[in-house]
DNA sequence: TACATTTGTAACCAAATCTGTTACGTATCC
DNA sequence: GGATACGTAACAGATTTGGTTACAAATGTA
């Protein structure tokens, strides 16, 4: 039950969205359905991958740290992989280590799934977090808060 | 902590190579590191899916349901997803459903992320069981138990 | 038939993880 | 000085994960 990577898509769409005005944790929060905590945790990670940046104080918040453009989700991607494990988890198993017969299983599979999770990257790094905003700015009913066109 | 995945393919390796002789999970779960419980298991999950067979008693165990060949890293990958959640969790994050902001971005994400989970499907059944037990014979030393090259 | 072997599955446990929540120090604006 | 808002630690409840025990059912063999 992770929805990190999602969760602060949402926030990096929105943040987009807001175009370089900050937007504080708790409206962040409100909009991605969860608590402002939750959301500082992940813009602590996004801060420290350098995707964001907070202005602590009054009218203060987090806003994006460059172009919606030069954000891919491939950078939101490897940001929450930081903290977490890897998505196969082969390094986790304990194959018996008869014969390195673990070893071998272990580099065996890692080589295998190896062009997968590449794959995955290198589609997500086609994807920005602009064509995330308008993406959902089209698919947005006309009249709705925030929605331009 | 979910290591599904690569013991699922572990043990396909290890019966793509006992080549047709069941493999009892007791041998499996001390090749894969783990209990003959997990191992049978997961092999319940396998066979659910249709890339296993199992026979009870005395010198019973386990095999390929069909030629090793035939058995791509996808067909386990999905097998393994029955009972997991989705990769990237979108259906599980409780956006605000304000102006219906809730659906719109969770069918945005999942429409942004589709295209990397089908790269990554694709890389996987790019590659088969099969070629999962030949890479894992060259890689192991010579003499080893069960290395016939 | 009796027995050893092996699967299938339920039940339970400890550890880890995840998300939410409270609390509080710190920084910033007015 | 006060209000606002971040940064982070700490904790709790729910869930997941992997390991373990237990036992019924099936199957091969003496």
């Amino acid at each position: 039950m992770n929805t990190r990577f999602a969760v602060a898509t949402h926030i990096l769409a929105y943040l987009a969205h807001a175009e370089g005005q900050p937007v504080s944790s708790e409206v962040l929060a409100s909009s991605a359905g969860t608590h402002p905590v939750v959301v500082r945790r992940l813009v602590s990670t996004l801060r420290e991958a350098g995707l964001v940046q907070s202005q602590r104080g009054a009218g203060g918040g987090t806003l994006l740290a460059r172009p919606a453009t030069d954000i891919s989700l491939l950078d939101v991607f490897r940001a929450m992989q930081e903290t977490e494990p890897d998505l196969f988890q082969i390094s986790s198993t304990n194959p018996n280590s008869h014969c390195d017969l673990g070893r071998v299983m272990q580099e065996t599979l890692e080589g295998m799934f190896g062009p997968a999770i590449a794959a995955m990257r290198a589609a997500l790094s086609a994807v920005s977090v602009a064509q995330v905003t308008q993406e959902l700015a089209q698919r947005l009913p006309k009249g709705c808060p925030g929605n331009t066109g």
